[in-house]
DNA sequence: GCTTGATGCAGACAAACGTCTGTGGAACTT
DNA sequence: AAGTTCCACAGACGTTTGTCTGCATCAAGC
């Protein structure tokens, strides 16, 4: 249960650098607050499911489940 | 947002009868309170990202984005 | 009829998520 | 040296998840 946070927040750093998006930049894209970014990227946080999903479309990916890549 | 809980609670569903289980029988496997499957199944909740890998390996799913099928 | 299993549903509660605000530090620019 | 950007981090707060309990309903079965 410890890894499935490393392996999200792995993940959404990832996929929000290789858009070029900063912590905040991100955020105001999905109208989540900065904090929640860092918290979630740093394994202090669980994501729910609309938060996910959230995440996936600001960060345009074809589906949520790429946020969970390699999640057992 | 509306659909995505929509589109869980279908596949949730979908997987768990597919496996021949109850919901309170899931629960147990799960170690997940009977009340919590009902309403996920119920559309009445977003299920945290530890709870969706939870589920996912109660159903013995290969792995948890199978929950997230056509979740866009 | 009666019981048993499965589910819906409601109220109350602790724990966690997500927001808001602010501080501080590292790196880079001018 | 000053300013900007990006990020880590903390405290407080409202909202939601997840737990627990109990009750009601429905179908299947003896």
């Amino acid at each position: 249960m410890e890894g499935v946070r490393r392996q999200f927040a792995q993940n959404l750093r990832r996929h929000r650098t290789a858009a070029g998006l900063s912590q905040e930049a991100l955020a105001d894209i999905c109208d989540l607050h900065r904090t929640e970014i860092s918290l979630l990227e740093r394994c202090k946080r669980s994501p729910r499911l609309e938060t996910i999903v959230i995440l996936s479309r600001g960060l345009e990916l074809a589906s949520p489940s790429e946020l969970l890549d390699d999640i057992a």
